[in-house]
DNA sequence: CCGTATCCGTAATGATACTG
DNA sequence: CAGTATCATTACGGATACGG
């Protein structure tokens, strides 16, 4: 579907099947419960595994530590250990995975737009 | 929306609960297999649920009509009966599910940032 | 044309206990 | 501290058939 209802300026067809595959990346990147939530976490700084255990409210240690394998898989975090006793390790967002940042404020961004909309009607 | 992590010793942040359930609604109403292809395929106008079927492949009608439903209930799109034999049905964005193409280009400029970025390192 | 009803398999997440 | 292992449960989505 390769529409393109042209207005003015360019910079239209979401259908186009480049757009739709980059949307599908994204969108397997942020998929999950808590992949949101540990990047809006580490968009403050590096922190360890327990930081963000304590960050993020009800998350189990199974599903941080899956989450995170994941989002390192997909190079938005990185995981540096430290050799010291016990050992620390440290997790930081990448320069892509700080750039998520952005999609985060247009979700906010939407999410209270339509908050709004709704609200106005009811 | 901006981050200023330099409230005092407050954490004035994303995580301020009011913006993390704003992306909280927002993952909520696109959450699903086919909820942005729906969407996607109303950004070109009206359709019908024959219309959808056909822009979206694979998706049946069970699913759907299940997507539509949600969609409804959270004033993304509009339903519209025409009493003619057989019935017609129109689905239409609303003003606030039109807004989500801003969060579509958000999505596909960070997946392709992003695949640049993740290219250029290996 | 516009859906609904059932049934079923898999994937995602939770609960809890445990290890180096 | 930084995770794993195991088991239970729920959410999600596909296949198919049928109804107004």
């Amino acid at each position: 579907m390769d529409t393109s209802t042209t207005n003015g300026n360019e910079k239209v067809q979401i259908c186009s099947s480049e757009f739709v595959v980059a949307v599908r990346d994204t969108l397997n990147v942020i998929r999950g419960k808590w992949k949101l939530p540990i990047i809006g976490s580490l968009c403050y700084g590096k922190k360890r595994f327990k930081d963000l255990e304590n960050d993020i409210p009800k998350i189990t240690p199974r599903m941080l530590s899956k989450e995170l394998k994941e989002l390192e898989l997909n190079s938005i975090v990185t995981r540096t250990v430290y050799d010291t006793t016990p050992v620390t390790v440290e997790y930081e967002l990448t320069p892509s995975g700080r750039k998520i940042r952005e999609l985060l404020d247009a979700m906010v961004k939407w999410g209270l737009q339509h908050r709004e909309a709704v609200m106005s009607t009811e």
